[in-house]
DNA sequence: GTGAAAGCGCTAACAC
DNA sequence: GTGTTAGCGCTTTCAC
């Protein structure tokens, strides 16, 4: 065990009686080093406590052993649990995770203006950012690998689910229940940070609900369209604009299941019962959503990051992986909070 | 704008007709530079889209402009909104942010003998996670200023909550509202990963609650100690646990609302009314707190966080901060979970 | 299989 | 104020 800890890489090699070049090469576990060799140094490495410099060799080599993960937010629900995904893939191969989130707008501009992560890893994972042209390029000037979840780059590979065919599964079920007036809980543009999934979703929805006025013979009411902010709060507040119009939804389809879990809130203050009154679909499968009895449209979200992670990991040992985009199955869970309308 | 990523400080320096030291001062702010020479400077290397390789910056200074953060989990509301603060407070001051999630135990071993955060942070920030003499003598043999959360560590600056009387006013909310059978769901010994919060929190139950059945000439309910795991699964295991039990609680306290919100729902699916049937306090005052209608502990989470980013960078520019841990208010949200027990 | 030497790209003394 | 000169601690040819 060392004392001090700055030993160098001398330090080893001169208490293994070799050169600097074997104990490198030892304590990589290159080819090209007799075992008898290698074994000598390994013990003088762990003798002396001695961990290379990372800078040092990051320097000579170009390397750097860390993975840069860009995020919007870290304190969602779904963001969380796929950075803790790809993290444990990641940790597994020894390779660091360098975090960054890019907050609010000018929180992105500055962060692409002075690319924090510019030298400093190895490759890039994005998390449900559409990346500008410029953004894009920016990052594939690093010339490392682009993986993202979410959305599609071209000069990256991409993970995600298939956004809006599971919307378009979770409005069919309403309308499979009877429900001709459904509104939707989600963002409308312009979209904060230029999300696309609830784009996505939005046209998902508005392609179901049209056809069902269509049919109808009447004007989908595009009041129906709500903005929830992607938060428990937004989800409220949405609910309560639903609730004031004149023309009432008998469903609600959140993109995500924290604007039900508001949407929920809103219509119990209320006093309306759910699903008696009103249906509400969510979309996430969070971990709450079974104890709030909601039907949503799960996603495997943790599913995602590993498989993000596990490319980075292939892309890195510079793996000729197919290139297409895996889309991962979703899938409707009902529990209570869907039901046919009531006659009314 | 350059085009192939690689510039190097001379080549700013060629353009700006300076040295490779000048351009080197200049980009960094450091004093000691006329204002037209920079200004020049900074112009070329804008030009040239040129910025520092913080592998080489690194190894000339030994510094890193990166703080390491130890986490026991990343998907948890409490860990993510924390991780969340500091980042925001780092990112500002242009700081990146490592993460290093422990996992399981063996995890933790592993990242204890690695220490893959050796040479590659500046400043170390430890969350909830009280560590052996073996792993703080290793974290403050880094050589790098430590800070924790949620903990004490002799050598490191701390920033808490004081959990005992958080909980202590807690349990005597419960005790006025005349309860006298009142569970606890947390962690027993041994804790995972060595906890030291629900330790603090159990204690306080057990003096509270210990203190009612001294009063009453009754023998307290070792039973009335369950696990919840910290988990949503973990409460609802444990309040069925609780109901099993040929004496019931008429009020549960749990350590946190995630588990609370599980023992919501086995009530629920007993059949068993809350507040009514059964009180139930939580610990943490979560984003659902509030939909669910929990009365709980409210802690200030993001601000831990922020506390803690300040603190990092006050350390990282060699401040002389005073090193008392630093205890930050809680208090006691009621809302419709808790009332005086139903008399039966 | 191993060693010597030349970088990797920057910063810090020290001169001027 | 600015330039020169050594490193920082590894890795990697290229000899041997």
């Amino acid at each position: 065990m060392g004392h001090g800890m700055p030993e160098r890489l001398d330090d080893v090699a001169r208490l293994a009686g070799v050169s600097a070049a074997t104990v490198s090469r030892a304590l990589r576990g290159v080819p090209g080093v007799a075992d008898r060799t290698r074994t000598r140094v390994l013990a003088a490495a762990a003798e002396l406590g001695y961990a290379i410099s990372p800078a040092a060799s990051s320097l000579a080599t170009g390397r750097t052993g860390t993975v840069g993960v860009i995020v919007p937010y870290v304190d969602r629900w779904y963001f969380s649990r796929i950075i803790s995904g790809v993290e444990r893939v990641l940790r597994d191969a020894g390779i660091s995770l360098l975090l960054y989130n890019l907050g609010d707008d000018p929180g992105r501009e500055r962060f692409f203006a002075a690319l924090p992560l510019r030298r400093r890893v190895d490759a890039v994972l994005v998390l449900s950012l559409p990346l500008t042209e410029t953004e894009r390029a920016l990052l594939l000037g690093l010339g490392v690998p682009l993986v993202t979840i979410g959305t599609e780059e071209p000069g990256g590979d991409s993970i995600g689910i298939d956004d809006h065919g599971a919307a378009v599964t979770a409005m069919r079920h309403l309308v499979q229940l009877g429900h001709r007036e459904i509104a939707y809980i989600g963002e409308s543009a312009p979209i904060p940070l230029g999300f696309r999934t609830p784009l996505r979703r939005l046209a998902a929805y508005r392609e179901v609900y049209h056809a069902v006025c269509r049919e109808d013979g009447r004007e989908p009411e595009t009041a129906f369209e709500t903005e929830g902010g992607f938060t428990v709060a937004g989800g409220e507040r949405a609910m309560g604009a639903l609730l004031g119009l004149p023309r009432r939804p008998t469903a609600v389809f959140a993109a995500s299941d924290e604007m039900a879990f508001g949407a929920l809130r809103t219509l119990r203050r209320a006093g309306l019962r759910v699903p008696e009154d009103v249906s509400v679909l969510g979309f996430d499968n969070h971990d709450l959503a079974d104890l709030l009895e909601l039907s949503t449209v799960a996603q495997p979200v943790a599913e995602l990051g590993e498989r993000a992670g596990r490319l980075l990991l292939a892309r890195l040992s510079g793996g000729k992986i197919a290139t297409s985009p895996s889309i991962l199955g979703t899938r409707l869970v009902l529990r209570g909070s869907t039901a046919p309308p009531s006659g009314r």
